[in-house]
DNA sequence: AGGGATCTATTACACGTGTAACTTCACTGT
DNA sequence: ACAGTGAAGTTACACGTGTAATAGATCCCT
């Protein structure tokens, strides 16, 4: 029933007091319990009262100003990038922070490098940074983090970043352990779906490494696909399937590998007789392929774990221990 | 090869005020190429040199605080209950909204209510909110916003939210489109999917609301059913799918859709001879499923233009025109 | 020569918050 | 009576930034 100017104006802890009656000290004091300072029942309540009449709100950049630090986590990733294990994750993860009192929150952005994309970050003073692609975060990068005053960088990493807390997320192992099974089935020609989608060559090129690594130490050998995300695309590729000559694939994902399942099918492909198909993620829908899929299970630290550690790396500056990513081959009638 | 101290002093620009010899105010027009007040070429390349040198990054919190609003834009939405299909429309948002140099943010988080929600966006001070789940916004959160000086606020809404700016995002239209195509098809008996997942209630009550609606002005009957996303609920609920005797349902989701697809074939109850079953999103893997998936695809406005009326409404505080959400049907073999 | 005009740089304040240091005032114990 | 104690508030400053107001120069024109 107040006014409805075009410009509402911001409601301080200044109004708060003057309407209570009291100096903004005392304000400050009562909604933030400080223990130090007591404060008579009766001007509390006086004070809390004001607080919810007027919708008070504390300005969170003003705080941390003044405290020199935020409770602000700061997790640069693409939503789409992200599969449908890691988000989960994620939700999980910000829950966990809650608990410690941080706010989690996320930022897609391209940038054309790394230490461009770290300066966007460190404006927000985040008290840390969680990057899920850690590879493209280069030693500058952290460096102007750190400047900034971000006291904790946690990076899922295949390889160490100087300055970043890495925990183990190397992606060629994923890669690896598909060939090496798909070998270990006397397949010996073995194709490496490569997405055309942006931002997934960050995963994708490390996965293609730890294929031809393997390859490298047996007598089979990687070729590389292109695929898009799209039926024309799937389509295309399994029409020249025979001329490619590969009797096994690792798909990239369980989506990419659902495609090329299907497209490969409809050209007359058989599965797992002409090529045997591994995918990674295992998605719940993987199972319900026609053949059921072989796909590669993502175990990570528990998001509790996780959450623990980043506190521990904000708070104490202690570099705590955290499991990293461990790759285990689910075997199902693709392979 | 800095020293590397526990607590790195955060470079200000008073910093690179002092490096280059000049006073602060003369580093801040410069690195904001204030346009009211010319600086000598030489002094400004050295501010520029000293800024380079330390690394100096501003203080998005000081920054806003002096200049009483924020360039950050916030969306609450949980990372996994997104769709496949709006993640990716979030990430081009973000990269429209940078054309117009604001910040997206997301950030998940559970809450009560909707007024302490509404709060803890409100302590970051961002200048618009944009909610997906608009329909979990109450009038009086959105008075917390705006009270807090927050410019602008819009809700992907199927009711229109008092204060905010709706975009119609009906999820009971989408619903009824489906129970539409299926009394078309001649089906009588309709089941509607209800997933468990936490989050998923606020999209799938509307969806059901819609159901039921269109079945009441016809001889249809409309009986949700409810399914987790687990391959164990999925067989359970084909397990006693003939006592249910239904000849349609809706199945919230291509991917819940997909699920019971599945176990219904396991069980021997064919598609859409006994069943017919329509899912939703419009996913790339629909169109592989066997058969084909019915789905409901969502037109939505472009990101572009999403961003463009955004700015208007932060920047003028106009109320401008944005298309809402348009249920659109793919018709294939499952129905 | 003197008084604008023009250019360049600086000083000073405000944004909203938390807290150390200080002031009052009433009460207590000897 | 008087120092000591403790409770209840307040004043004053700092955090890092943007910008209006101001101060010196230097130059131009009559």
């Amino acid at each position: 029933m107040d006014k409805k100017p075009t410009a509402a104006a911001a409601v301080t802890s200044a109004d708060v007091a003057r309407l209570a009656g009291v100096s903004r000290a005392t304000v400050s004091f009562v909604l933030n319990n400080t223990q130090a300072h007591r404060v008579s029942d009766t001007t509390r309540s006086r004070v809390l009262a004001a607080a919810e009449q007027l919708g008070y709100v504390p300005h969170a950049a003003a705080r941390s100003l003044r405290a020199g630090r935020s409770n602000l986590v700061l997790m640069p990733a693409s939503v789409s990038a992200a599969g449908r294990l890691v988000s989960e994750w994620v939700d999980d993860l910000e829950s966990e922070l809650e608990r410690h009192g941080y706010v989690l929150v996320l930022h897609a952005g391209r940038f054309p490098d790394p230490v461009s994309a770290a300066r966007a970050w460190a404006e927000l003073r985040p008290a840390a940074v969680v990057a899920l692609e850690g590879d493209s975060l280069s030693g500058p990068a952290v460096d102007v983090l750190s400047r900034a005053g971000v006291r904790g960088v946690m990076a899922f990493a295949s390889r160490e970043v100087t300055g970043a807390h890495t925990v183990d997320f190397d992606q060629s192992r994923i890669g690896a352990l598909a060939v090496e099974h798909l070998v270990a089935q006397g397949r010996r020609r073995i194709g490496v779906v490569m997405p055309r989608e942006r931002g997934l060559a960050t995963f994708a090129r490390p996965r293609l490494a730890g294929a031809e690594g393997v390859a490298a130490r047996s007598t089979a050998t990687v070729t590389p696909v292109d695929l898009s995300y799209t039926h024309e695309s799937a389509a295309e590729l399994a029409g020249r399937w025979r001329e490619l000559d590969l009797d096994g694939v690792f798909a990239y994902n369980d989506e990419y590998a659902a495609l090329l399942l299907h497209a490969l099918r409809e050209e007359g492909v058989s599965v797992p007789e002409d090529v045997a198909v591994v995918g990674c993620d295992d998605l719940v829908l993987s199972a319900l392929q026609q053949p059921p899929l072989t796909s590669v299970r993502l175990d990570l630290p528990t998001p509790a774990q996780f959450a623990d550690a980043l506190h521990e790396l904000v708070d104490r500056g202690a570099s705590p221990q955290v499991r990293g990513m461990e790759p285990v081959l689910v075997h199902r009638r693709s392979s």
